[in-house]
DNA sequence: TTGAAAGCGCTAACAC
DNA sequence: GTGTTAGCGCTTTCAA
């Protein structure tokens, strides 16, 4: 009588209140096989009048499963980190795996850290956003704690865990290929993050794109971002404070361009008529800035769905697939279109001089 | 020699490489006075040559305690979850517990299982949003479980932990005041979810506002959404819909004002000329949007962490306050603006009648 | 200042 | 089908 009240009740007291073995009780509770109907319903009934919960830190103590899965993260964007951590959820519904947060201050600083970090949050498994699906010490460390880990959008090649990505390098010439059509040939770059190997991956991208008519990408054009949208605006107030301007302002990511765009809003510029502004990512401010930010829409939601299957793969034992690429999209909305004429005339003979293969 | 390859190194390992009992080692760990120095240092010496790390499950099987701290949230707007969460993790910085995201479809419908849910997650303790905070089953089901929490913006009493909150109410009413000076006098709300109790204080404060001018809100000009950047669209779309048009639209959060200002632009109204728009929240899409939304700062973050900090100051034993009162305050950005000529003539008709009390 | 031994609540060989 | 028993790795009386 009150059996709740001070004591939760364990194992051995349904047990014993069915009458029954505690290895009996505990077979109910893991439906495993080789107990009778009657018995099952027994113990199931003692569970129910002594309000039996099972507890976790016995199971999982013996079974060495925490069912505890960690996301990894360093936070430029919101909306990148939003996106991830749905998809992770998204996986993780109806399964009885858990999500542990764990955002980072600066993985390239303290990989170490990390992983005791990791360590000592007991968990079975960890999803690796970038940049920390990049760091080799990590990722070393991790294969040696015995964690299972799944990477998203590393550059590097690694055999630590399977990884989930985006060709960073295709989606961004394609990006820039699309400005190029509609006439740009002079534009500014705002980069992210540079502990992020996908800043790299997307520059390389945009210059081999202008490389096909014969342009390159002015270098004082170039500016350092971290991602977040503050830094988005102060790189392209910089960049619009000269006289000199470029015709289009490609951001490495959207909250950049959308800080771009209230910069150039503020200078008295309009977007895409004086100033074309394109992003990446698709995320959600993309879709809500004035004018819709034209981007590379990024799988961020499919990739960490996609990674954490890979985890719980890894931990139920079946072999997860190593490598998961998934496809990019250009999105075209309302942020750029063909520069001025007078810009045009510019670009037509930059243009003409590379050959003229531009329609 | 190969210490940790194939099992990971125990107390007891880390002991007998000391030479110590396993007791002293233990000790050592938990800083526990009574060992001499020398002591102390074998082992952690031996801990450092064994890679020790204490097994967590064990600590937590004899410790009673997780470390773990759910944040329960249904998941309305993004940028409102975003925002609560970020006030957590601020608060878990440089503690030992981490953050278990526990994402509810529907408190409402199924609050036992909630718990069951949160019991079979070994949390220490909960931060509860809203409207979790306001279920009257869950918090009766977690004081039962001895599950520490507190409570976010719940809006009925209850003496099941400390809560933290923002009066709604009253901030409705300080918006509306807004838009009333502005000379609005025919205005359409669109509500949240109904399963969230502060749709309807924000209700009263509207209706409050406009009782103090002897107005009242038609109901015709009411539309329930979701709290989502859709829902509030397709209200929206329904309200501008009918040849009769409100001078203004007051969206109970930024999401759904974000997705009527869509809506308008769609129909060719221009915002605010044509229409006055209003949010709540102040949440990062608010400040994106064009025009920017004049809304309610409502501090989520700084909730987040007062809540957190209760639990935690519950699981170490200090008495944590019972409730905290978190300051609003009126952000007018360009979203609302006096209401056209022939719109105020019609307000001022209506405000002589209702005695002319407004300037 | 240190150690031996008894559990925390559960699972899993292995016997019956 | 069912029960006995020995741990999982740690903390904690209590004695030395």
């Amino acid at each position: 009588m009150a059996p709740h009240l001070n004591r939760r009740s364990t194992l051995r007291d349904v047990a014993s209140h069915a009458d029954v073995s505690i290895k009996t009780a505990s077979r109910v509770f893991n439906n495993a096989p080789h107990v009778s109907e009657p018995v099952r319903q027994r113990v199931r009934a003692a569970a129910e009048a002594l309000n039996y919960h099972p507890n976790l830190f016995a199971q999982a103590l013996v079974r060495r499963r925490s069912h505890l899965i960690g996301l990894v993260y360093e936070n430029p964007s919101p909306s990148f980190v939003v996106e991830l951590q749905m998809g992770v959820l998204d996986r993780l519904r109806n399964e009885r795996y858990r999500l542990v947060v764990l955002p980072i201050t600066s993985v390239a600083k303290r990989a170490a850290e990390v992983v005791s970090l990791l360590r000592s949050a007991a968990l079975d498994g960890v999803v690796l956003a970038p940049p920390a699906s990049d760091d080799p010490t990590l990722l070393g460390d991790l294969a040696k704690a015995g964690i299972a880990c799944a990477r998203i959008g590393s550059t590097t090649a690694s055999d630590v865990g399977p990884e989930t990505l985006m060709n960073d390098q295709e989606a961004a010439f394609r990006l820039a290929s699309y400005l190029i059509e509609l006439g740009h040939r002079d534009v500014a770059v705002i980069r992210g993050d540079p502990t992020h190997r996908s800043s790299e991956a997307r520059m390389r991208g945009y210059s081999d794109a202008f490389a096909t008519v014969g342009t390159t990408i002015r270098a004082d054009r170039i500016r350092d971002g971290l991602y977040t949208r503050e830094s988005g605006e102060a790189a392209a107030g910089d960049l619009l404070g000269a006289g000199d301007l470029p015709t289009a302002i490609v951001a490495q990511n959207d909250d950049m361009a959308v800080g771009a765009l209230t910069a150039a809003r503020s200078r008295g510029l309009s977007v895409p008529g004086d100033l074309s502004i394109v992003g990446f990512d698709d995320s959600e401010v993309s879709r809500i800035a004035w004018p819709p930010i034209t981007t590379i829409r990024q799988p961020v939601f499919e990739m960490a769905v996609t990674a954490t299957d890979m985890v719980i793969a890894q931990l139920e034992g079946r072999d997860p697939v190593r490598r998961v690429e998934h496809p990019y999209s250009l999105l075209i909305r309302q942020s750029a279109a063909a520069p001025r004429l007078d810009d045009s005339a510019k670009a037509a003979t930059r243009s003409s001089k590379a050959g003229g293969e531009v329609r």
